[in-house]
DNA sequence: TCCCTAATTAGAATAATTCTAATCTATTGA
DNA sequence: TCAATAGATTAGAATTATTCTAATTAGGGA
């Protein structure tokens, strides 16, 4: 076991600045290899226990910003009490059920939002999110 | 001082179908007693203490959320490790300075948000929240 | 290889919020 | 009017979510 690790993840941290130590690879393994996911710290981290990776919920909100940071990850706020974290970080916006806090896409081109008012002087505009709180119908 | 409590605040909360106690009806007047506000529990707990009312900070969570069930308050979601309430309980949409946790209201007839596709199967549309995010222009 | 430096990890501390036991208040009946 | 009862309310204690920082680890040059 002497060469550098070099596989998908490695080079994706690599690239982001970020040593791709053991606890970042498996994490960004855990995120990155599949379709997009959305996770919060306590899921990835319960995600990271199950499949036998050791690293402390600390380490999994460190790294979940560093990744944010990075651009790997959009943190997507729809929820006052805890952190979203989502791997596709294209420009879009997500339904959410606040009853089991379930997040799903909704593609850029998918919502059109017209007409905003100019933002107060001095400011500018960073981005636009919109979230569209859905419930299950009842029955 | 033998009367019932019967100004605005007390006759609100009457309605709300909540005792118009000390701590509620020191909240209510903070909050209702002028125009629209936007406040944490922290920053409403700051300034009951300022006025010398004296509530524990848990009371006025209670009270906030009581205050929102009972439809005299609405949550925004703009930050993901604090719950902001607004007064303005009407259908609209904020801007958010980040850096500082300064929020400020768009009208509902400000911002357009047309071309919503349809939610999940089995689920109905509950609300749709559009944030502006906006940061200070640098200088 | 060894040392130096800087990045990284995770236990401890903090911040935000909720829970629940004790307290208070309104109402009823005597 | 007054006491007893039931239910609502308050706030200290506990919990949950997140951040901080000291100790550890790892990379790179001599």
């Amino acid at each position: 076991m002497t060469g550098r690790p070099s596989n998908a993840a490695s080079e994706r941290l690599r690239q982001a600045g970020l040593r791709p130590t053991r606890q970042r690879l498996a994490l960004a393994g855990l995120l990155f290899d599949g379709g997009d996911r959305h996770v919060t710290a306590e899921t990835l981290h319960r995600e990271a226990i199950g499949t036998h990776v050791r690293v402390s919920l600390a380490t999994v909100y460190n790294a979940l910003h560093q990744f944010t940071k990075a651009g790997l990850l959009r943190e997507v706020v729809v929820d006052a009490g805890r952190a979203y974290f989502d791997t596709n970080t294209r420009h879009h916006h997500h339904f959410f059920v606040e009853h089991d806090g379930a997040l799903s896409d909704i593609a850029a081109g998918g919502v059109e939002v017209s007409r905003l008012p100019a933002p107060p002087a001095g400011t500018e505009v960073e981005r636009v999110d919109v979230v569209v709180r859905i419930r299950r119908r009842q029955g």
